[in-house]
DNA sequence: TTAGGTGCAAATTCTTTGCACCCTG
DNA sequence: CAGGGTGCAAAGAATTTGCACCTAA
């Protein structure tokens, strides 16, 4: 579960480069909130890493710890599940099927694979519990956000193409 | 992107028999807010439901589209994306990796596989934009939430295991 | 030194809940 | 006609923002 310290090095040394080379200050904060999450692999949320984070640094915010995992995820130093910022979203096609997300602007559809469908449950993934449906995500750059005149780029409030 | 009036259709039917097997009413906004997530592709979130359904029901009200939406859940009529009821969680873990995820109580945990890493991207997924990752969820039932006595169950508010 | 970063507090946004009235079964 | 379901309004939870002070480069 947790990560093995010469990975968390590894992390804490790309995460400096990263830093660097996008010209953007290394702070205590930003250094001791990565580390959170990079020592992890439980997945966790905003509140969960300005509790750990608080060991470490007692006066930490939450909006900082907001505003730092943002700002990380905008650096490609960690990342998002499921559609990021978001708000919960449903579907009827109870039929086995994947999707495509824009990790962009979070659009999302629906896609068919035969081939998927037919992949056997890796053996990996049964020692957590028992496994009902395995799915795809396909994660990349919609069309609309991949055409810079037509930037959608994280809609925020009010809805785009859902 | 819009679902076919035949499977709409069956969809329909589908619910009426449910609830009835459920013994639960079917009420004129029960059938509508269905409706509208049944007939398309987009994955609406609650707010984009409401407005849609507003067309038929005037004066219907946006916590009774999220009741409904949380009942058709239970019912197993519709499934949410990705870990419900859920807070936006955070990953360092860059390598290509899956997730399991749990249904019940939204526990995620990554594991590895070599056979899906080297699954081609599927030419479908392909027409919406390009693809950079695909990533598998496993969602079924985590060992806790299996276990009666231990029932984790959907941890709404602080935190379960993350 | 100084622009970028932080902490605080207040604002927003999303979602849930309590309660009195309504309508399905 | 009884109990579940709905609408309203208000509460609650999660996340973001404005601003004055602080600090890494």
């Amino acid at each position: 579960m947790n990560v093995r310290p010469e990975n968390v090095e590894r992390r804490m040394e790309h995460f400096l480069q990263v830093c660097r080379d996008a010209g953007v200050r290394v702070t205590h904060q930003r250094m001791e909130i990565f580390r959170e999450v990079a020592q992890t692999g439980e997945h966790p949320d905003a509140e969960t890493v300005f509790r750990r984070a608080k060991r470490r640094l007692p006066t930490v915010s939450l909006d900082t710890v907001y505003r730092t995992l943002w700002l990380l995820n905008e650096l490609d130093l960690v990342r998002t599940l499921g559609p990021f910022r978001e708000r919960t979203r449903f579907d009827a096609n109870l039929e086995g099927h994947h999707h495509f997300v824009c990790t962009r602007c979070g659009l999302t559809r629906d896609f068919e694979s035969r081939d998927l469908d037919a992949f056997p449950v890796p053996p990996a993934a049964k020692r957590f519990g028992r496994v009902q449906a395995i799915q795809i995500e396909a994660r990349g750059t919609c069309r609309q956000c991949a055409t810079p005149s037509l930037k959608r780029n994280r809609p925020r409030k009010k809805e785009g193409a859902r």
